[in-house]
DNA sequence: AAGTATATACGAAATGATTCGTAATTCAAA
DNA sequence: TTTGAATTACGAATCATTTCGTATATACTT
């Protein structure tokens, strides 16, 4: 049986982001890498990660002295209802009209566009296969 | 000489999103509108309509007893500024990423395709073209 | 073993967002 | 003019998030 899980907020999203991309990390691992872009206080980071595990947003091993931090939601999941609900309250929940502002405000370079154009080809085949 | 305007929080957008397409409005107009979707008691409204103006993410008349409120920023600069922060801590600032999940779970119609590919073909014009 | 450094636990302060109760004001109806 | 309805003003309660101080425990160094 599942609980469901909360929506991570900013600060728990920037260790998420740092347990994603440098996999199991103790809390000074991620306390430094987040000095790297801002001052905060060791305790600080520690307080979130053990909050994170209370949530079921992070696991720990708590085995030896330094306990050891995983992230417990998969980054595409989390990107998605992250997604979904900033859709919602912001394109009220459109998604095109979303993906529009993105791409003319953003500077594609010709590889980005060409992979957007391949997976628009691809969800054509799709709708003109489907029964 | 301008003041840099804050993030409007959901609340607020909800509120925004309603003088977006509503136009001025009363506290009464923007509180049954907001009721349609949930519960929300008319002071709770007020306050934060009044709390708006004062940040100055809407402006006020209170020329009349009614006081008539207007969204002080616009649709597209405000959706802007927020999706440029999702992007950045969702998808560490990658827009492309996001707008590639946003289409791979998305469900488009072949109209909304065809509006992409346009827009694409457009953009690599523009490529194309810099000196 | 004593002292130092580093870790976790706990609680609470500081901040920000949301909600609403109550008072004061204004307008309209009786 | 008095009453009642609707509005704004104000302040505070509540709740969530972020921050950190202090206490305690554990390991390391000398």
């Amino acid at each position: 049986m599942r609980k469901k899980l909360p929506r991570p907020t900013e600060a728990e999203l920037e260790i998420l982001q740092i347990l994603w991309s440098a996999g199991p990390s103790t809390v000074r691992e991620v306390n430094d890498k987040l000095n790297e872009e801002r001052e905060v206080g060791y305790t600080t980071t520690l307080k979130l990660m053990q909050i994170m595990a209370e949530k079921g947003l992070a696991k720990r091993d708590t085995a030896s002295r330094t306990h050891v931090y995983t992230a417990a939601v998969e980054e595409s999941d989390t990107q998605q209802r992250l997604l979904q609900n900033f859709v919602d309250m912001t394109f009220k929940g459109s998604a095109m009209k979303m993906v529009m502002q993105a791409l003319g405000n953003h500077k594609a370079s010709q590889e980005e566009l060409e992979e957007i154009k391949a997976l628009i080809e691809k969800m054509e085949d799709q709708q003109g296969k489907k029964s």
